[in-house]
RNA sequence: UGCCCGGUGGUGUAAUUGGCAACACACUUGACUCUGGAUCAAGGAAGUCUAGGUUCGACUCCUAGCCGGGCAGCCA
């Protein structure tokens, strides 16, 4: 059965998407590869905040393990404890999680393999394939050549195997300063791929892990614990972006040598987004230097970004799904992501009349102190969320865009002798404007309401162009409303002067708007359509008494495209 | 000028693995509408980087180019 709701397409139930990765895993099922068994992994260094691009990398591997019967491990790369903190571990495993996968007890760590990538490491010593090191830093890289000329091979490279096991462990004691030393696999310095002139397995580094403490004081390079990791996981594919390609051969030397059990490495081209960056450290630099206001401040393409905002799980992973996966580089256009959140948010939010500029509007003919209650439909796309009571008075605030003294041809809102629907309620006619004289700034509008156009009524078979929003003076509630707009001016912010193209106008923030009074008791995060307007979140920072609201996406604006047009 | 990878509408991804280039977003137009929302309908837009070759037939296979990306951390 075909399901056609959008943002059920990532159940299991639905057709499954189609790419190269697929292709390769039905390959390898059909040809019986690991006995049939499917198993990926997530792999993220925690040293840094997961973005979407993670996201997609997340939705591939515990898709792929869902759709396949399988499982996706997930799995810290802490190899290096002087970038990393646990911190980051909590808040990746917040975001996987809040994005709907689930890794039940494979929650692993590379830490966890020390002793046994230790143990590999003696049996590559011994096998006369891993050395010990005494190059510096400087001249490890004067011996590894170019990328066009072959390297030069260590005067260490051959010590003997008992000479290199003593060197070793005395390594692992701690009887050598930093950089001293390194562990080192006997490949081909003169191999056209540069991972492949002895790439270094360890490093010392005298400095306490998080998870091991100080009972080590070398550290396995990523590049030597990585393949071992998924090997000893008996991870079947172990899906990876295109700049890991190169090490493939590397990787797969590694367990060849060894032995033991070999995944598939399948690299895939990772995800560019328009109009933002996502290289971690460009991020950072974002962060650090004020541009945005944190980590999870929502014009960030980071998860907790993204969940401030407004986002859903359900949108990221229909995205993610809508995005595809191959090797090609791409950059995907940023409508893209807001078109798979729109389309979820409109079938379930309530809808809800918000006057983010507010314009008073007085109707003349309206008795003063009467206020009728007016029915409002909660969601037209769902019958079952049913209706709400709206009031209506004699004073309303209505949005400063939908009025202009002197309008162009197409547009079809308030304008002095026009008349617009307001909406749930009745026609009204602009009669009067009221300017401040000093500023010339319109201060007021006078209307007159036609009583036979009660919304709902039936009576009144007259049809206006126009509906607008708005809400009753005498019933609001005052709120902050935070409008945000795409980070960067262009669709590819690169090269050095990436930061020239920041969007200075990316956060706007109304202080005075006037909300429908239910939304009083709106809770951190509840989500809202604001009629004609878009959807909205409660931020973090709200309180009762001062209520702040996310723009999360605006509505498709027809007339916006109208008027920049013309 | 070494090695590896890639090149299909504006963007992204497909093409039963050699059989009429499809889908989505974006764009344009129209219908409908008490959200200029949603929905519906129609349309423009690539002849698949180039040149050869194999074949009845090539996006797909072969050859040679061109263009783009990655790689010279004791980072991942």
């Amino acid at each position: 059965m075909i399901d056609n709701d959008p943002k059920e397409k990532s159940d299991s139930s639905s057709p499954k998407p189609t790419n190269f990765i697929r292709d390769i895993i039905d390959e390898d099922l059909k040809k019986n590869k690991y006995e049939r068994r499917v198993q990926t992994r997530f792999p993220p260094e925690p040293n840094g905040y997961l973005h979407i691009g993670h996201a997609k990398s997340i939705c591939l591997n515990f898709g792929i393990a869902r759709d396949y019967n399988g499982l996706c491990n997930l799995r810290f790369d802490d190899t290096n404890p002087s970038k990393e903190e646990v911190e980051y571990v909590d808040s990746i495993k917040e975001d996987v999680k809040w994005l709907g996968f689930d890794w039940g007890y494979r929650e692993y760590y590379a830490s966890d393999y020390f002793d046994q990538l230790y143990e590999y490491a003696i049996q590559l010593i011994k096998k006369g394939v891993a050395y010990v090191c005494d190059l510096t830093g400087d001249q490890i890289r004067e011996h590894r050549g170019t990328l066009t000329a072959p390297g030069k091979e260590s005067p260490y490279r051959n010590r003997s195997i008992e000479e290199n096991l003593d060197l070793f462990e005395r390594m692992k004691n701690g009887e050598f300063p930093d950089g001293s030393k390194t562990l080192r696999a006997k490949i081909d310095m003169s191999s056209p791929n540069i991972n492949m002139r002895d790439p270094i397995m360890y490093r010392i580094l005298h400095e306490a892990h998080d998870r091991t403490g100080d009972k080590w004081c070398i550290y396995p390079m990523y590049d030597w614990a990585h393949g071992q990791s998924d090997s000893i996981e008996k991870i079947t594919h172990s899906i990876c972006t295109l700049e890991f390609e190169d090490h493939r051969p590397l990787y797969d030397w590694f367990v060849d040598q060894l032995g033991i059990f070999h995944p598939q490495q399948i690299e895939f081209a990772r995800l560019n987004l328009s109009y933002t960056v996502m290289s971690k450290r460009r991020l950072l630099q974002l962060v650090e230097e004020g541009n945005v206001n944190g980590w999870d401040d929502p014009r960030m393409p980071t998860i907790c970004g993204l969940r401030r905002r407004g986002y859903t799980p359900e949108s990221i992973r229909y995205f993610a799904e809508r995005i595809g996966v191959a090797k090609r580089e791409n950059i995907i256009d940023v409508a893209l992501l807001e078109d798979s959140l729109r389309e979820d948010l409109n079938k379930r939010v309530l809808r809800t009349m918000a006057v983010l500029k507010p314009l008073k509007v007085i109707i003349d003919n309206y008795p003063d102190e009467k206020v009728e209650m007016l029915d409002a439909i909660n969601n037209p796309e769902d019958e079952k969320m049913g209706t709400r009571k709206i009031p209506f008075s004699k004073v309303l605030y209505i949005e400063q865009d939908d009025f202009m003294e002197e309008p162009p041809k197409k547009f079809f809102r308030l304008s002095p002798g026009n008349e617009v629907r307001l909406r749930y309620a009745y026609i009204i006619k602009c009669v009067g404007v009221v300017k401040n004289p000093a500023t010339g700034e319109i201060e007021e509008l006078h209307c007159t309401y036609d009583p036979e156009t009660k919304s709902g009524s039936g009576q009144s078979q007259r049809k206006v162009k126009g509906t607008i929003h708005w809400v009753s003076a005498a019933h609001t509630v005052n709120a902050e409303v935070r409008l945000y707009d795409r980070l960067f001016n262009v669709e590819n912010p690169s090269g050095d002067d990436w930061k020239n193209f920041i969007n200075p106008a990316s956060l706007t923030i109304l202080s005075n708007c006037k909300m429908e009074q239910s939304l009083i008791n709106a809770k951190k995060q509840d989500r809202f359509q604001f009629e004609r307007l878009g959807y909205f979140c409660v931020d973090y920072d709200s309180m009762p008494a001062n209520l702040i609201f996310n723009r999360t996406v605006t509505l498709k604006d027809t007339w916006a495209k109208i008027a920049k047009s013309s």
